[in-house]
DNA sequence: ACAGTGTACTACTACGCATAGTACACTTAG
DNA sequence: CTAAGTGTACTATGCGTAGTAGTACACTGT
């Protein structure tokens, strides 16, 4: 299903929520379409049943999959989530974070500001609208 | 010198890196300024010595300060500050992670590029030019 | 009835952060 | 020279989080 970086700073539920999340966005994954079971998908990543659960927890708690006792966790309608005011402030204060980063590296501000356009432009095609 | 976020999910002597470095980078101290003392800083912020030198020793290894035994510690010359390419890499990996967790929102491609564009705006006026 | 599912615990380990305390070499001011 | 202040380097301890391991229970569908 997707791949974990054993060498990232960011914790292996973290990775398996944001994983599904991008599967979900961009509609690899279509609504009510049923995820692995906690312990399938713990099986297949190699990593424990909690920590699977863990992520389906957090992925259910924002608003991305809901799960229904005994059969299984699907897919939202992606199209029915609505971005959360509180996770929007926070992403915005990551992006705003990691461009001062650029700055604090000795880039220019015109440089740091090509660099952040390309990366935009590389995830254009990415998403289709629906 | 700065205020800490006890909230903040970055450790502390993160937090005293980034803000030194933003007063380097900004100007807001100049090349060759003496930092308040290990001893000192940890004084002023109230945090035990060792943080602050795991900060400073951080600093000195990215090229930002240097240290002289029984002296202090002091600011390196901006604008010999050139982006080291690891660096750089690892703060471009952020950017676009923050860029893709707008994406993963539920925020069109159009809307999270006007946002980021926005951030950037707001960024300008503060860095001045050598 | 049974297998598979989500869910909820407890216990244990490993690791990083932060604190606390001590020690040493060096420099500067007196 | 002396003393205070500096950077530096340890050890030890407490703490929180992540991850693993194991168990248990309620529910669903065949």
């Amino acid at each position: 299903m997707f791949q974990l970086d054993v060498k990232s700073r960011k914790s292996i539920y973290e990775q398996v929520v944001d994983h599904l999340k991008e599967l979900i966005m961009s509609g690899s994954l279509a609504a009510n379409d049923k995820l692995p079971s906690v312990r399938e998908l713990s099986k297949e990543i190699t990593v424990n049943p909690n920590t699977v659960q863990k992520a389906y927890r957090e992925l259910e708690r924002q608003g991305y999959v809901y799960s229904i006792t005994g059969v299984g966790t699907f897919v939202e309608d992606r199209n029915k989530i609505r971005p959360d005011s509180q996770a929007l402030k926070d992403a915005e204060a990551v992006l705003e974070e990691a461009f001062k980063q650029l700055l604090y590296l000795g880039l220019t501000y015109e440089e740091a500001c090509t660099l952040t356009v390309k990366i935009m432009e590389e995830r254009r095609p990415s998403y289709d609208e629906t």
